[in-house]
DNA sequence: CGCCTTTGACCAGCGC
DNA sequence: GCGCTGGTCAAAGGCG
C-alpha cells in the first residue's frame, strides 16, 4: 500500500468550520486538538444536530440528518456552507473580545464562547454576507471570477491601497489521522506556501487548487499537541469537477462511487471530501479504516471533562459519528 | 517541458 | 509607530 492510500485508510475528521471572519483562520493546533476530540459541526438549528449524549456516546443518530443523508441527498456546498456558516456566525469579535481569546484563538474560542453566550443570542453575524470580512489583501484575486493573473503579478510594489475587504469563502478544517501532511482529496493542489506555526514545531502549508479559475485553497499543518493528527483547512469552493487526470494513484484511491457521485453532483467542494468519510465509502470495509471516533485525542475521561467547554456545543452534531460502523 | 515544491521576501492586519 | 504573525508571491530548482 502506498503511502498515500495508506493514508486514506484514516480518516477526516472533520471538525470545524471556520466561520468567515478575517482572523478566524488562525485556528491554533492547540485550540483544534483541544476542541477536536471528536468531529462536530457547529450548529445551532440544523437538523443535522444531534443532542450533546449523541456526541459523548457516538451513538444513534437516527431522529436526525446525518451526513450522509446530506452528502448523498441534495446537500450541497451551499447548504452546508449556510449550515456552518449560520451558526458560525454567531461567534463574532465581540465574542471572541468578551472571551479575551486572541484572535489566533478563534477555534478553541469557539468552545469558550458558546459556553459563556447563548447561541441564539443576537449576535450580529460578521461572515461573508456582511462587509466585515476582513481583507488582508486585496491583490488577492478572490472569487475566481476571471482570474486576472497579470493584475495579481503587479502584486509587490505599487498596488492601490483600497480598504475593500475581501470575501473570504467559507471554511471547513478537517482533523485527519495521518502520517503525512497532504492527504489526497481528489483534486489537485499545488503548495504556494509555508509557514511556520507559532508555538509549533510544524509548518503550516498553503495549497491552492491548480485548475483554472478554481479558488479553493487549503491549509494543511499538523496538530501541535498530538502530530499524528493533521489540520486541513478548505477554503472556498471548487467550481470544477475532479481533475480528469489525478496526480498519482489519486483517482485510483478513489471509490469509483465516490468519483461518481462527486462528478454527478455539482460543484460542491466538501462533498468529496466528505463522502469518503461515510459509511457508504467502500473503506469501511478496510481494517485499517479508521473511524474518525478513533481519533479521538483524549481519553473517554478527558473527553467528559472537556464536554463543559464545548457548552453550547452540546448543540453540535457528530455529523459522522451517527453511522459510526464497527467492523 | 510542464508541473510541482521549496524558500526567502513582501505585505497587511492586529495588538501593544 | 512598531513588532509580530498570517498569508501570498515568485524565483529557483527538482522530478517524471
Amino acid at each position: 500500500m502506498s503511502e498515500e492510500n495508506k493514508d486514506l485508510t484514516h480518516h477526516h475528521n472533520p471538525f470545524y468550520y471556520s466561520h468567515d471572519r478575517d482572523h478566524d483562520d488562525d485556528i491554533d493546533h492547540h485550540e483544534i486538538s483541544h476542541s477536536s476530540s471528536f468531529p462536530f459541526f457547529i450548529n445551532d438549528n440544523n437538523p443535522m444536530v444531534a443532542p450533546q449524549q449523541n456526541l459523548i456516546q457516538g451513538l444513534d443518530p437516527s431522529p436526525y440528518m446525518t451526513f450522509t443523508d446530506c452528502l448523498h441527498g441534495s446537500m450541497d456546498y451551499n447548504t452546508l456552507s449556510r449550515a456552518f456558516d449560520m451558526s458560525c456566525s454567531s461567534i463574532d469579535d465581540n465574542l471572541v473580545k468578551k472571551a479575551g481569546v486572541g484572535r489566533d484563538s478563534a477555534a478553541g474560542t469557539l468552545s469558550e464562547n458558546l459556553s459563556t453566550t447563548t447561541p441564539n443570542s443576537s449576535v450580529s453575524c460578521s461572515s461573508n454576507e456582511e462587509e466585515s470580512v476582513k481583507s488582508k489583501k486585496d491583490k488577492q484575486p478572490q472569487g475566481c471570477e476571471d482570474g486576472d493573473g497579470d493584475e495579481e503579478k503587479s502584486k509587490k510594489g505599487n498596488k492601490p491601497k483600497k480598504k475593500e475587504k475581501r470575501q473570504r469563502e467559507p471554511r471547513f478544517a478537517f482533523l485527519t489521522k495521518s502520517e503525512i501532511d497532504h492527504l489526497e482529496d481528489g483534486y489537485r493542489w499545488r503548495k504556494y506556501g509555508q509557514k511556520a506555526v507559532k508555538n509549533s514545531p510544524y509548518p503550516r502549508s498553503y495549497y491552492r487548487c491548480t485548475s483554472q479559475k478554481c479558488n479553493v485553497k487549503k491549509r494543511v499543518e499538523r496538530c501541535f499537541q498530538d502530530p499524528t493528527v493533521v489540520i486541513t483547512t478548505y477554503e472556498g469552493q471548487h467550481n470544477h469537477q475532479y481533475p480528469s487526470t489525478l496526480r498519482g494513484n489519486a483517482a485510483g484511491m478513489l471509490s469509483p462511487s465516490l468519483l461518481a457521485s462527486a462528478s454527478a453532483a455539482q460543484p460542491s467542494f466538501p462533498q468529496a471530501l466528505f463522502s469518503q468519510l461515510l459509511p457508504t465509502s467502500n473503506y469501511q470495509a478496510d481494517p485499517n479504516y479508521m473511524l474518525y471516533g478513533n481519533l479521538n485525542l483524549m481519553t473517554p475521561q478527558q473527553q467528559l471533562l472537556q464536554l463543559p467547554d464545548y457548552g453550547l456545543l452540546q448543540d453540535l452534531a457528530p455529523p459522522f459519528g451517527n453511522n459510526k460502523r464497527q467492523p
